[in-house]
DNA sequence: ACAACAATTTAAAGCGCTTTGGAGATTTGC
DNA sequence: GCAAATCTCCAAAGCGCTTTAAATTGTTGT
């Protein structure tokens, strides 16, 4: 059923049944409803090609995902963030255009996606310090969002971020109350933008109490269990190991936990542990009481909140850019306790 | 740049330039040479709205997302499932629409992809025993294809699963041939087809032994850490408590692993485990030593599979449905050993 | 040199929608 | 009662591409 035949069976024009669904005020209320009815009943949808031509609006959002050799995109956040940025889209009745693309194709792909049309505005994921392809996006003039920032970016554009610098300050700050002094840092790889804010936080609660960071004790890599557990493993063979761990997703610190306890220590008691927790649906942070003392903030959220944003940006060209920034909220859990006493 | 402006700056009209693009012979080759340099040159992508529009083909395949209370699908399986999937669908030029959707809004989601045309082919996620959606598919006529299978449907349809009842059979037969009597299931939603299919792999291997299946063992729920974790604790309370566990996800085995550990037990030692293990990229199951036993099947090449099956599908009307069945394999960790002599 | 044929190229229609510029019909003001 | 204003509605153009049908050019055989 396309327009043609819908409005040949309402005996009406074109033009006139277009106008009658898309609420314009030309038509009478009677033929509205009638339309509106008719159209319902035969349950007419307008081909979106057709309308995307002929209004110029894809009514989609695009987003870019890198599917590089370290899947650094393709995480377990993933999935919630789309979630939420989902929910925000459909209620917005806006299409989500995934387009994965081996990491060296990627400026290709923005300059296709404004060539091609096919979307009305992009979420960019996971900036890097100084990325590219902000600047990229800002000449090819699409509208864009980006969750996260870069450090190293000029001029103004629309992101959603969490207060990664003081959120981890304050993680830190909680565990130096705890008379913590040898605190291992388990980050995200270094490039990326929210891992060199967090260390930024953590160094800064360390500098605010005199303490020289150990950089035996600064670690940066992809989020994996793995990577949290052979964290543990090594330094706590130091000299002098770490009594705390402070650890930028709860994926690495399932993996510290695993190696404190198969190490025969107690988590909380022996050695504390702080993880960031994104609040993933399918990895809660335990039931009623968390497990781990966490810096939270809902990813999921965030993708709703960063879809609003983008889509508001996109229905008022012209406004200055959007930013919002989330802040983390501290739950202290069963993971954290007073440093022990070291002979 | 659109077609109109590139012929004029050739000096050809938009039909010559149009074929030259599109590969047709009726171009000559030296033409065909400066169009598609000069295209290069100017950065020319074809508006996807206006190809679509005209060829009637969208080069986009949907996915419909149930956004339900259990964020059953928005699970970690996701991000590892599309991205597979989306690196078929790119090198073969399609894009990917996500459209999430509440739970009670599915089948209109489905009837309103049909009737937008916006995409030209379905993948249809998490299907349940008899899944209305999927004969609802069958109906509209738009190409579909499953990830996994219902039992309980009339008629052929397209999809690819992983074979769950032999996986499971052979997982029980393993942790039986070890001397294990009493083996918990701690299974996914039983709605969820796959959870029926290894639930019945997992009765054949018992029943082979004449062994009848306790209730008591058999769990099904949403495949979280917590769920794994809880079902230990409840079932290591029982008078005679399971000596091993079958578990349905490698996210609920370490909530397993945590209660195991919490107790004081050893894993392979005291009690056995064996977990399906979806090789996700962020949640490997260890490094070089497997930490679980496991039925590994890559869900990531699942997704890379069932695009290529939906496109060929869609690019070949009217040849029969395609189907694919994946073999998992039967890893052996550190995780399982001889059942312990009780007293 | 000219018909016959093949090789290139083009004009124009059409995909299904929105939207501009009017046209009829109806109401209003005096 | 009639011009002006107001409601409704419509024909047709246009979005940027593909594709059909036809025109133009080039090649060949005699």
């Amino acid at each position: 059923m396309n327009l043609k035949q819908l409005s040949t069976l309402l005996g009406l024009s074109q033009t006139t049944v277009s106008r009658a669904l898309n609420g314009y005020p030309e038509v009478s209320e009677a033929t509205r409803q009638r339309v509106m009815q008719v159209a319902d009943q035969h349950n007419y949808r307008p081909n979106t090609r057709a309308k995307a031509l002929a209004t110029g609006r894809a009514m989609a959002i695009g987003h870019v995902i890198p599917l590089s050799t370290q899947h650094e995109m393709m995480n377990p956040i993933f999935g919630d963030f789309i979630a939420g940025a989902g929910e925000s889209y459909s209620t917005a009745g806006y299409d989500m255009v995934l387009s994965l693309v081996a990491d060296e194709d990627q400026s290709r792909a923005y300059h296709d996606m404004a060539a091609k049309r096919n979307v009305d505005g992009i979420v960019l994921h996971a900036p890097k310090m100084q990325d590219a392809r902000i600047t990229l996006l800002q000449q090819i003039g699409l509208p864009f969002a980006v969750h996260g920032r870069a450090t190293d970016i000029a001029g103004p554009y629309s992101w959603l971020d969490v207060n990664n610098t003081s959120a981890f300050q304050r993680a830190t700050d909680f565990l130096l109350d705890l008379g913590h002094r040898r605190i291992c840092l388990v980050n995200g790889q270094e490039s990326m933008d929210f891992a060199f804010r967090r260390r930024r936080g953590y160094e800064a609660a360390l500098q605010a109490r005199d303490i020289a960071p150990d950089p035996a004790l600064l670690f940066a890599g992809e989020m994996t269990e793995v990577y949290g557990y052979d964290t543990v493993r090594r330094t706590q063979l130091l000299e002098q190991p770490p009594t705390a761990y402070l650890v930028s997703s709860i994926i690495a610190a399932f993996g510290v936990r695993r190696a404190i306890e198969e190490a025969g220590l107690t988590m909380g008691r022996d050695i504390s542990v702080i993880t960031h927790d994104d609040d993933l649906s399918y990895l809660r942070n335990g039931a009623d009481v968390p497990v781990f003392t966490a810096t939270r903030s809902s990813v999921r959220h965030a993708g709703s909140r960063l879809a609003k944003l983008l889509i508001s940006q996109i229905e008022n060209p012209g406004a200055p850019p959007l930013t919002e920034l989330l802040e983390a909220e501290l739950t202290v859990g069963r993971s954290t306790g007073p440093a022990p006493n070291r002979i």
